[in-house]
DNA sequence: CGATCTCCTTACCATCTGGTAAGTATTCCC
DNA sequence: GGGAATACTTACCAGATGGTAAGGAGATCG
């Protein structure tokens, strides 16, 4: 495997660092320190640290694409595929916690940014909106608004997984067998939530 | 109405940059600025940031604590408690948009502030799991972990209320109308998950 | 060999940051 | 009236921030 190029360990590094820290907590000064170059080496690759937002975003958007792609992959319609988004969005959480986490900040933050990662997102949401749609056509989802479920489900799922804290005044430590106790949970809640 | 003091403007202030902007993205001479006064007088009643963001993080678990107990009033037991809930929540999400914004970047970042909400939402949180697990013990609601479902409407309901950038790309304008109408679906939603 | 391009460094800078120090106007208390 | 407490202000500061300018090492190319 070659040695991945330093651009790219720039994105990485900084997809970890606004996901976890966010943007405003986050300076090319820490950016470049992960990787072990200057700041100013970080700017030779990225006009400006919202060029380099920007890059994060699209890497995080390419990696839930894929992630959710490869989860529906031969899984046929009907609650299967509710739940392979379920399982694929937790293990994403698990995997690369960051991820999610800047997909959240991103789209608490508004602006443009997050007009940039929705507009990458976009196609999988509406193909979620056009799926739900599809099965409570057929009688196999329980009537109800399709973009709203698709939000509730989209909020619910990454809220549960990207919310450690509030486990924790659960009395949920948020480790892994608890994630998988959660999944597990969360599965459930939807199937009585969407199945008559 | 007596004007108010300035201490409690400033905490207003910073309430609101805090939960919309983030902590990281306010600085005190921005709070300042709206107040009207110097960045020396806000850190004359607060000696520190962090302590200016303990004091915004108490006035929004309050009005959070007072919106949610005065919903429940005269409430009997069962869906409609949840029901009031949600509506509850959304009235506020639309009237105070900063406070959810707070408690949601609050626990997202974590560290001793979201400690502090924690504490200080913990009874609010103990109690709904409790309503749950009783209610479920009635079966009047589905059998299901209480904590699970708690945290799963958490953040369904905090996640809808607060993610305007979401909605959009959903093809709903985060107006008036489209809120009240969220609102029922995530009811309806609720009700066909919980109730058997 | 020399030129050019890529990729990085050192040096620098204006601005903003949270925070300190000292002074001042007003009010309260005696 | 004098002293002290309250609620600010102006003046200041050290460090961090995003960004610019210029230069250098090394590979590629003619």
């Amino acid at each position: 495997m070659a040695a991945p190029k330093t651009r790219d360990r720039v994105v990485d590094a900084a997809l970890w660092a606004f996901g976890t820290r966010g943007y405003d907590g986050t300076s090319l000064d820490d950016v470049a320190g992960e990787v072990g170059i200057t700041k100013q080496a970080v700017l030779y690759h990225f006009p400006t640290k919202e060029e380099l937002l920007r890059s994060s975003i699209e890497v995080a958007a390419e990696e839930v694409g894929a992630a959710l792609a490869q989860a529906l992959r031969s899984v046929p319609p009907g609650f299967g595929r509710v739940e392979a988004i379920v399982k694929a969005t937790f293990s994403l959480a698990a995997r690369r916690p960051e991820v999610l986490g800047l997909v959240r900040s991103v789209t608490r933050q508004g602006g443009a940014p997050a007009g940039e990662l929705a507009g990458r997102l976009s196609a999988l949401l509406d193909d979620a909106v056009a799926f739900m749609a599809a099965e409570m056509e057929a009688g196999r989802f329980r009537s109800l608004e399709p973009r709203m479920v698709v939000l509730a489900i989209y909020s619910s799922v990454i809220g549960v997984a990207t919310e450690p804290e509030v486990m924790r005044v659960l009395g949920v430590e948020p480790d892994l067998r608890s994630l998988v106790q959660a999944r597990r949970q969360m599965i459930e809640f939807l199937r009585a939530a969407l199945c008559p």
